[in-house]
DNA sequence: ACCTGAACACCGTTCAAGT
DNA sequence: ACCTGAACACCGTTCAAGT
């Protein structure tokens, strides 16, 4: 484990259990054992650091869509049940434009894969599943529905329409 | 106008002009030609004004959707062209939990009603189509989607599964 | 190779003081 | 009633200096 990936692992506790506020250069840094300006000899900025993260969550989070059951309702459930176990992690990952550069190759398309096979190959269907769960889940962790909506519900309307394709 | 209102007036084209990290109480009170300790006689925090232009945004973005023609496809038209039209307040008003307790009275369902209409009372429905179009709207607007995506294309294929209930 | 203290240019916010 | 300068407790980041 190089010192870049122990930096990143505390990050990634200290941002999903004291939120996005409390992930400051010198918090992380006091957490490792050190003061902020050593972090810059292990990762070139902050933005690097979120680049990182992101590019774990999509990791992980592919991962755990590809490990899911065949069929549209256990994918989705997946994608539902990982946001909500990361929620930080999650808005981190799809709130700010992909760092393509940073990241490494295939990451993009392997966290994707699941969903475009489970769109039979058709890519504005896999988008259109993509963005439809994307929306509940953005706003579910948001708490934007009313207080008490039944989002299960939710889900299985939203789904139906796109069921036996 | 209200010395509140002016102030909101400014932070608004501020936001949308120079992005979310320009719009600072410094700078905002510069361009109100006063110094930053000075707004806090007219506004509680900055809080206040963000929540201020959340409301002023679902207000805009509601009667824009009011002001669509019937049918589902125009309606996600008047959504999709409104945030395109404010991105930077389309995030903030839909990233971050309502401040319902600063909110007036009936903004909140007042912006919904045009939805919840097509969905023809249905609010699963409703709020399945909502998400839908937020899903695809927040992913465009982080540029989530690989360049060059067809995303006319990809909101056809969404909303045809909501089409004809 | 790794870490440090001091410093810089910023934040949001408070408060005594001025008119 | 409205605005101000000075100050406080923070940020991310740089850099010369230490081991």
């Amino acid at each position: 484990v190089s010192r870049r990936d122990e930096i990143l692992d505390v990050a990634s506790t200290l941002l999903e259990e004291d939120g996005p506020d409390a992930l400051t250069m010198r918090e992380l840094a006091a957490r490792m054992g050190m003061r902020a300006p050593s972090l810059y000899k292990h990762v070139s900025d902050k933005a690097d650091i979120l680049a990182g993260l992101q590019e774990r969550a999509l990791l992980d989070l592919g991962a755990h869509l590809a490990a899911a059951g065949p069929g549209l309702a256990p994918l989705a459930d997946a994608y539902r049940s990982w946001a909500r176990d990361h929620p930080r992690l999650y808005e981190l990952a799809t709130r700010r434009p992909l760092a393509r550069e940073r990241l490494a190759p295939g990451v993009e398309s392997a966290a994707a894969a699941p969903v475009v096979a489970a769109a039979g190959g058709d890519e504005h269907l896999a988008r259109a599943l993509w963005a439809m769960a994307h929306g509940l889940v953005d706003l579910e962790l948001s708490d934007r529905f009313p207080p008490g909506a039944d989002l299960d519900a939710t889900w299985r309307t939203a789904l139906s329409g796109f069921q036996q394709r």
